[in-house]
DNA sequence: TTGTACGCGTTATCAT
DNA sequence: ATGATAACGCGTACAA
């Protein structure tokens, strides 16, 4: 035998219709546009379902129209705040759409994207948002297999799976270097930690630069597999500081690394930027205001999660979307941490002003 | 007449059976519970879902089963990285599990909050994890309404609606600024931004702490409405100095303001903790890299969030969840910026190790 | 352990 | 603008 009848209490599209004296029918269309619906009716439907308390049932809605609202989002890290901001640009871009934002985190590994990517294709999404450029080649089958439309955010690379939001992670890098290079350092180190495959790429941005200038030295470049932090920072520098004592200047591929080697300086008393030079990478809000102020690599990350989810809307519903791949570009934040007064080329007031140069 | 038939080309559960050459019901008992089918079915119907490229359909098991696994979560913020951690342990503690989260974002709104409540109430949702206890009536009845496991993190209160995690803090704020006057500091201002419910608790603990004591004075007290940051730290603090110029200490509502003090007390060469201590609110990952290292107020936000994810699924799972609110505490870490020698009845050393106060 | 019969609540399609 | 009908793909309840 079959299940038990439905329970009395329950309230369905049918109750709503049968108390506002129309179908079913008219009732879903209500709810889905309630212009198609005559003034009349609008009203009995309107305070029959208050009157019931009626709630719309999500699965029944998607099982039938044979699709969701959902929106797919997979980002490396929930610690890292660059995600945080690229996170608030899109949550503000759906925010009052009827789309629903379905978070994944992939904990900086592709076989848990791919997992992930498995399961977003369970709930038939309306979009997806990943981060990156390096899927696995089944993770990129599995994306094609959602049959949506997908923006791929935080760098650009060749062949995107769809659409493409975001900047060159190794150009970005290179400004930074040439800034301090136009300051008169030469002796630059280059700390990076995590070491995803966006600060891989801001290492070949900082080596293309240092061999350009022919002041490449591999005892520069100090790095680590473990996630990012002010302490890490501080020890990352001290560790450059044993391999290079006559450096004068330091890139850091974040800010969270630039502010530990900050209060290093000053724990040691190395003066900034007399001595050691800085400049981080992201321009968090806490760089504009440190003593001395901290240059950095401006990033546009709200801007870019709010246009990934225009795109995706846009896509979907039909507006052609011209743009498919955007580069966002960067901007290097000169701050008093990397201006010196015995820059050669320098034009720039050795104000704590940010001064920019736009790429 | 009805719609068309089913497309060719789509892999049901029936395609699965029929290649597999059993029935339907089978393999749907084999995907949620592999091991109540037998080992030679098993195989065939693992290799014929494989071969097929069967996806199974999430909203027709929702409406058939009559219920998800889906996890409503709900935060004020994206911005604020005290939530980044929570919503770590969140997502740590669901990680492998069968249950997958919604995340949304109230924006320090109740009616968003109720907005999105009624959202999530479409879904039926397998668990609510919501934040703070300042829920609207409405928003109480819609949560009763999902009639499912919730959660309350961030604080405590009396009644909860179900279940409850977090911590006190007035008493947190009153334990910071008891170590500001056992250190011998009376004039102890209070920066806070945002206030929001769990801010304006820890300016209640403070206005108690400094009535007891007598110390207690209203132009000690500079906060804005306008969210926090470092910069703001710099502004509120300045602020705070005209109309206070003979303060002696600061308690920051949180971290990022702390660290602007830090930064307004060295452009403006007042000495920490000489001149001014400073105490923040969080313990975030640079307070200890500081220089002065910067004492703050410890709360167990990663543990918070797992602890919630856990009493959800122990809940949904029938385990008895006997502790239904948990108090997690907080401690106050006494570092540098707040260490005096001049302090009357400090028994600690004027180290920059962490020193905790267990509450 | 496996299968049968039926319904979950909604929307697509076609007709008026 | 509104309605009749069938189907969406799966799980529950019960039987064997």
């Amino acid at each position: 035998m079959g299940r038990k009848r439905n329970e009395p209490g329950k309230v369905r599209l049918t109750e709503v219709a049968a108390l506002a004296g129309v179908s079913p029918i008219t009732v879903s269309r209500f709810f889905r546009n309630p212009d198609t619906v005559s003034a009349g009716r609008r009203l009995r439907i309107e305070s029959a379902a208050k009157d019931l308390g009626y709630v719309p049932n999500l699965a029944a809605r998607a099982l039938a129209s044979q699709r969701t609202e959902v929106i797919g989002v997979l980002i490396p890290s929930l610690t890292n705040n660059v995600f945080s901001d690229v996170l608030r640009g899109i949550y503000d871009a759906f925010e009052g759409s009827r789309y629903s934002i379905q978070l994944a985190n992939t904990r900086y590994s592709v076989l848990q994207e791919e997992r992930l990517l498995r399961l977003f294709l369970m709930q038939k999404p309306a979009g997806l948002i990943v981060t990156g450029v390096d899927q696995t080649a089944e993770g990129r089958a599995i994306v094609q297999a959602a049959d949506c439309p997908v923006v791929q955010i935080m760098e650009l690379g060749t062949d995107p799976i769809d659409m493409m939001i975001g900047f060159s992670h190794a150009d970005a890098c290179y400004a930074a270097i040439s800034h301090l290079l136009a300051q008169g350092c030469r002796r630059i180190g280059f700390l990076g930690a995590r070491m995803d495959p966006r600060v891989q790429r801001r290492l070949h941005g900082y080596q293309n630069a240092m061999k350009e200038a022919s002041v490449f030295d591999p005892r520069l470049i100090v790095t680590t597999a473990v996630p990012t932090s002010t302490t890490m920072g501080g020890s990352l520098f001290s560790d450059l500081l044993l391999k290079a004592p006559d450096l004068d200047a330091v890139f850091c591929a974040n800010d969270d690394l630039a502010l530990g080697v900050l209060f290093e300086c000053q724990r040691r008393h190395i003066a900034v930027p007399e001595q050691v030079a800085i400049v981080g990478f992201n321009d968090m809000e806490f760089m504009a205001s440190a003593v001395p102020t901290l240059s950095s690599v401006r990033t546009n990350r709200y801007e870019m999660g709010l246009r990934a989810a225009t795109m995706i809307m846009d896509e979907i519903e039909g507006r052609a979307v011209v743009e498919r791949v955007v580069d966002l570009g960067f901007e290097v934040i000169e701050r008093q941490s990397s201006t010196l007064q015995r820059a050669p080329a320098s034009l720039q007031p050795a104000s704590g002003r940010a001064t920019g140069t736009k790429w």
